[in-house]
DNA sequence: TTTTGAGTTGTTCGA
DNA sequence: GTCGAACAACTCAAA
């Protein structure tokens, strides 16, 4: 008797819980689905990256699946309509599929699990999403952490893992499911590398025999390939965050701040954004704090748009911001910056940036971009607005101190040199012409003062935790 | 129940 | 140029 393996964010054969049990029961006879909810698809939040990202992966996966003698079926429109039919039709006896953290997800899921009692089918929720489940890591009192380090702490005693699970025997579609119909959704400005799972192994592999050990310095140099780039593997599941885990402990040494620690503890930041989504669902629509909801964020249109286009005239949140647009990926220093920078210096609503991330990132998740734009706007789990505001010239020295990144995505300032390279308007005007960038003509002046708007943004965070009540005022 | 120590990734100022 | 302290004051987690 069938079952179905309702693939989402999973897209592996190998360490596939839920695939791997439903190839257990089915004794093999799996029905691979993919589901392309209409709905999902038009969302604002989701851009055209990452649909072709994942356009892209679901053809890599047909053909690995094709290679074991099976196939992905890509059916279109409502998940709970389709699934009905296909148990009706193929006699399915069980539906597996891994759990998700977001809200929608969850209520979707909780649909199609009621739908599936309903005409007497199994359903399995697999938690294999983190590394460590989002109801597993609790407090004494068993409430769930909102501070990261007691997190980490807990987290690490949680840590169990197994062998990783093989790639599961699978039998033949029926062949009218199993067409290779894929997804044409408007092609998407950016390349696509190979999305193959090969490939995310070769870049894992390649990683922890060449890079991990030199992570935790290398990693904050957005010039440098010091990170893993492995972000929208994970994000669509080619890779499982449990593979990784396994990688970085066995990379682990005696220091206590090596790479491989460093890196498994950026691996923790996943796991702990995803339960901080699963537990305080309203992080989606506001603050963590809801205090934090009463700033009264001008919202300038005007400075948006130049952030979005990467015209501020602040070289290092330009670079950054054109490197979204142009790939799809920003370096991880380089959000932070470009994301201070728009709450403290242009003083808009972190959910703006928020926003514009989710339509340009291959990697975007809602749990661990909302948990960054909310740590970096002061409103989260950690919020120190008054510690937090970045100046975009020190941050480019310190981080970008001879301007490789700058001038790899803003080729206007290819010629100017190191000292005037994270400051180009305090160049003198000889040297401007010199060097062909004059400031207002061939890049832009800078379009707000940081050091001014810092001080707007102090009065804001102050204004609206003196507001009183809170929120529902 | 109360107390205590600490909190991813910073910046600025003055010595 | 480098260093340490102040920033402003709150909440969490665990003893």
């Amino acid at each position: 008797m069938p079952t179905i393996h309702w693939f989402r964010r999973d897209l592996r054969l190998a360490d596939n819980q839920a695939l791997h049990m439903a190839a257990h029961e089915g004794d093999g006879q799996v029905i691979p689905l993919f589901v392309v909810d209409p709905i999902l698809v038009q969302s604002a939040r989701v851009g055209a990256n990452r649909l072709a990202w994942l356009a892209q992966r679901l053809q890599t996966l047909h053909a690995e699946l094709h290679a074991l003698g099976s196939g992905l079926h890509v059916a279109y429109g409502d998940p709970e309509t389709i699934i009905q039919k296909l148990c009706q039709q193929y006699a399915v006896t069980s539906v597996h599929w891994q759990r998700d953290t977001a809200p929608w997800a969850q209520r979707r899921d909780t649909a199609v699990g009621l739908m599936l009692r309903n005409i007497n089918v199994r359903s399995v929720m697999h938690d294999t999403l983190t590394i460590v489940p989002a109801q597993q890591v609790l407090t004494d009192k068993g409430t769930p952490y909102t501070v990261f380090t007691p997190y980490y702490r807990r987290w690490r005693t949680q840590l169990n893992l197994g062998d990783a699970l093989p790639v599961p025997t699978l039998a033949p579609v029926p062949t009218q499911l199993a067409t290779g119909q894929f997804p044409s959704w408007s092609a998407s400005a950016i390349p696509i590398p190979d999305t193959s799972r090969q490939q995310a192994l070769n870049l894992l592999n390649h990683f922890a025999s060449n890079r991990i050990n030199d992570y935790a310095e290398q990693r904050n140099y957005p010039a440098v390939s010091g990170s893993a780039q492995l972000s929208a593997y994970l994000r669509f599941g080619v890779l499982s965050a449990q593979e990784c885990a396994r990688v970085a402990l066995a990379h682990l040494t005696h220091e206590p701040k090596s790479g491989a620690e460093v890196w498994l503890s950026q691996l923790a930041w996943r796991d702990f954004y995803q339960q901080i989504l699963f537990h305080f669902p309203h992080v989606a629509q506001g603050a963590f704090r809801p205090i934090y909801d009463n700033i009264a964020w001008p919202n300038d249109e005007r400075l948006f748009a130049a952030w979005c286009t990467g015209q501020t005239g602040y070289p290092i949140v330009d670079a950054a911001m054109r490197q979204l647009v142009q790939t799809g990926w920003m370096h991880n220093r380089a959000r932070m910056i470009v994301a201070s920078f728009l709450t403290k210096d242009l003083l808009v609503d972190w959910r703006w940036g928020e926003r514009f991330f989710m339509q340009h990132l291959v990697d975007g998740d809602t749990a661990a971009n909302n948990g960054g734009w909310q740590w970096a706007a002061g409103t989260g789990t950690d919020a120190q607005p008054y510690f937090r505001i970045f100046n975009p010239m020190s941050q480019g020295e310190k981080f970008d101190s001879d301007g490789a990144y700058v001038r790899h995505y803003c080729p206007e300032l290819a010629n100017v040199p190191h000292k005037y390279i994270h400051a180009p308007w305090t160049m003198p005007p000889l040297l401007m012409h010199e060097v062909g960038c004059v400031v207002g003509h061939d890049y832009p002046a800078p379009i707000v003062d940081h050091s001014v708007q810092r001080g707007h943004a102090l009065q804001l965070y102050k204004d609206a935790v003196a507001t009183d009540p809170p929120h529902d005022a």
